[in-house]
DNA sequence: GTGAAAGCGCTAACAG
DNA sequence: CTGTTAGCGCTTTCAC
């Protein structure tokens, strides 16, 4: 039985050279003779040896992690946006700590403890309302941050254009010939939020129209399918009589599409439907779904690209993709 | 401006007191004077102390991440398995780190040789052909494994009973007529495959008929909506005639109706799909699909359980749910 | 090109 | 109950 776990020290003794020697190997090995690096990397492959990243970090002060916190990972823009962001990382050798906030402060806070004691080189997060207090206190410890699918001056972000996303889904609506339509929002303290709005207020004045006749919005306290059924009960039940919903992302959708189909209530016809993100599924659902889709995985990549490089990346644009759910001509 | 990042010595400093107390203050606190410790929690909020995983791990010799190493995180079946690993291990106040395979031994091998690097407590996986071997690398390392949707003798493992989950398919199929059956099936490495195969014998038999008549399968590279996708086209083309279709899981289903309806067929009446897992989304798709339900949160949460604690869980049962997919008076 | 040695921040053993 | 101290495995000067 070889030993547990071999340090540079088994190492440096089996090939018969010092640790130093081990060390340059792993870290500058054009600095050291062919034929000693020959011997010391046999030693490590016969002693199964794997470097203690703990002891590495340490010593070295800088890690090879990244933290990334998310709205939630059971959506899977936010898996897509992880799959780009871990494709860049890779290049750098690097690992992603995935965690999802589900919208609670009280994780997002426990999950930023968590990973500033683990020293990440950095934090990429989906900002909610709480977030920004938060992240100075990260930038204090030395460990930066970006914002993803947001954008700010004060702070590294990676954003997409969202007043363009929501000036075409609602101009597209009003297209369509709507003139009530509901928008089942996230909290106006997101940034999203606050850009669609204004992207659809933007829509509705360009069609000569008033955005408070227009426009309604119900703002959902988390963006789930069943935040999304319950935002449109709501909204059914307030009789104000929308004929279109345009929601903050396809799950949302999904959850309003799922209450109409329980009334007995047909989408198109009865209610158009628009959802955000253009996610896989958004084409498979019972009725295919308009969406405003945005580049996830590219935005993953170009965030973590930020952390890592400090290059910085331009506004994404996103485009409306129009299937039967709001257009009669597919239905 | 507050230092960078505090240290033990700097709370120690600011209260008065040696690190070895402020080390009790963090691990045995009811060994230290309340006074004491009261000072120096408060020199420890003043300062934003953070402890350094990295040292405290070094010493300690014993760390508090897990990782999980899953087939695709862009299903969402392995979103929940995630989920329901982090909620165990949120207990014990140890963080995830979730890797994708993608199927691919490459990076496999990769994620295993970071996660060894950092010294995780243990490593969850979903098996794939090649992972024996590397777990047995980790075992020597000292690095316990799990194997998860998969039981074992040899290995810790948490599993599903798929002899019980393919015969409930088939029984059904079986029930509403059918008679060539076609199977979009995993690799046969994959015990999921294995077993769920033989539970679609089973039914067969139990039938009275012939498993060589009623079955055929096709091997899908991998398990993806596009795989599925071109397993059914090669099985249309074959010319078996196949009347109904059991899928190795819900996105494999996905693809499988999509081409389904490219071509104009219709399910069930044309063909009957039964998918596997019954994702959140099974219930909207064009069509509402039939699936065999997974628990899957509870796996996840079980495989960490028996992970941290070494608590061995029963096999758990899956359960069929019939929709539409499979079944005339639904559709 | 290689070796010797200091020290990263923390924990645990022991002394007081 | 609190202080002192050795040392985890590694990287990095600085000599040789």
């Amino acid at each position: 039985m070889t030993p547990q776990r071999a340090s540079v020290k088994d190492v440096a003794a089996a090939a018969g050279v010092s640790v130093g020697t081990v060390s340059n190997v792993l870290n500058r090995p054009d600095t050291v003779a062919a034929k000693t690096r020959a011997r010391v990397e046999q030693a490590m492959a016969e002693l199964n040896f794997h470097r203690n990243a703990s002891a590495r970090q340490l010593r070295a002060g800088v890690s090879r992690t990244v933290g990334a916190i998310v709205m939630d990972v059971g959506n899977p823009f936010y898996t897509e946006l992880a799959r780009g962001i871990e494709d860049r990382l890779a290049i750098d050798d690097h690992t992603l700590i995935l965690c999802s906030s589900d919208d609670d402060p009280r994780r997002e806070a426990r999950f930023l403890r968590l990973l500033a004691e683990q020293g990440v080189r950095g934090v990429l997060v989906t900002p909610m309302s709480t977030t920004k207090d938060r992240l100075a206190d990260l930038r204090r410890l030395g460990i930066p941050s970006v914002l993803m699918d947001s954008n700010s001056r004060q702070h590294a972000s990676v954003g997409v254009d969202h007043v363009s996303g929501g000036e075409q889904a609602i101009r597209h609506l009003l297209e369509q010939g709507h003139r009530r339509i509901l928008f089942l929002a996230g909290s106006p303290e997101l940034q999203q939020t606050r850009h669609r709005l204004r992207g659809a207020a933007e829509a509705v004045q360009a069609a000569g129209l008033n955005p408070s006749d227009v426009l309604r919005v119900i703002t959902l306290p988390s963006q789930t399918a069943n935040d999304g059924q319950q935002g449109l009960i709501e909204a059914l039940e307030s009789g104000w009589g929308p004929t279109a919903v345009f929601c903050m992302n396809d799950i949302v959708a999904l959850g309003a599409m799922r209450e109409l189909r329980r009334r007995g209530l047909s989408v198109p016809a009865d209610m158009a439907v628009v959802g955000y993100d253009d996610l896989f599924l958004a084409a498979e659902l019972m009725t295919p779904l308009t969406s405003v889709r945005q580049p996830m995985r590219q935005l993953g990549w170009a965030a973590a690209d930020l952390l890592l490089t400090e290059t910085p990346h331009e506004l994404f644009k996103p485009e409306l993709i129009v299937r039967a759910s709001s257009d009669h001509r597919r239905a």
